[in-house]
DNA sequence: CTTGACATATCAGGCCCCTGATATAATATA
DNA sequence: TATATTATATCAGGGGCCTGATATGTCAAG
């Protein structure tokens, strides 16, 4: 390094660097929780939302989860290719494949559930509920601000 | 869709989903933002990284942006290739390349600081000073918390 | 001086995400 | 009915991130 060795932080002082600090330490906790049940973080939250809406189509997923839906056929297509998940034709629409879980995927959905809730937990568990309640509401009027205008 | 059409929360209530969602919609406008000065937010935070430490290495610029060497490498590639960085060899250390910014980089980074300093006065347009340091604040324990243990 | 620990750069392969483009099914409209 | 629009799936290519592995330069301990 060259001139400030223990500072990271290109923009000191602005909130939106300390919100992506907040979502990439989330991030690599989850990872680093659910890597040995041989799933990623996306994939974890496609499992959650097939589990919630079983039948779903592939563009419905990618609604649900804010991407394109070529992003979410990829990961779809690992987690077909890796037996967690199932895809079927829709009698009642000639071109929808349903996603379904396969009796291996809610076995692995369900111990990712408990890792992922306890790092939850331990994220907040210096947080009294009040505070919770508003670091909450002050990030959704943060994300109003951005969508709106 | 099948059941829920217009709800797209897995798991809603939860404080991670949250911090996910603004750091995701804080992205798409920064994209939005630089896309037509031909330059991606990593490579944004790298062209800042840069000019606020000219001739730093290339592990230096990965521990500053938290990701692995490797990755800042592909990064650094693609700023080389369009011109906006140039890399010499340290003459002190027969390994380090250092990289400065190109005379384009630096007007590039100009505009594009330009750019990402709106959106975030945009974010928190709505929010009074105390407010904003209250998120920092709470999202700075949250990061402390996972960080920890 | 030699060895070992560490830092740096880089190659290879995989996952997630994007834009752009294409093909087909379902539906609304003229 | 015929056409236009919309929805869905999918191919192609690129950027950014990761783990794992490799090669070389620096430095300190023996």
């Amino acid at each position: 390094m060259s001139s400030t060795p223990g500072m990271p932080a290109p923009v000191s002082g602005a909130l939106g660097y300390t919100i992506k600090l907040a979502q990439h330490a989330l991030r690599l906790q989850v990872d680093d929780a659910i890597r040995p049940l041989g799933i990623t973080a996306p994939q974890f939250a496609v499992l959650v939302a097939v589990d919630l809406d079983p039948g779903i189509s592939n563009a419905a997923l990618a609604r649900a989860a804010f991407v394109t839906p070529q992003s979410m056929q990829g990961i779809v297509a690992n987690l077909e290719r890796d037996g967690l998940l199932r895809r079927n034709a829709d009698p009642l629409h000639g071109r929808i494949l349903r996603s379904e879980l396969t009796r291996s995927g809610r076995s692995v959905l369900g111990k990712a559930h408990a890792a992922v809730a306890e790092i939850e937990a331990r994220m907040t568990n210096s947080l009294k509920r009040v505070e919770i309640e508003q670091l909450s509401l002050l990030l959704q009027r943060c994300i109003d601000n951005l969508l709106r205008p």
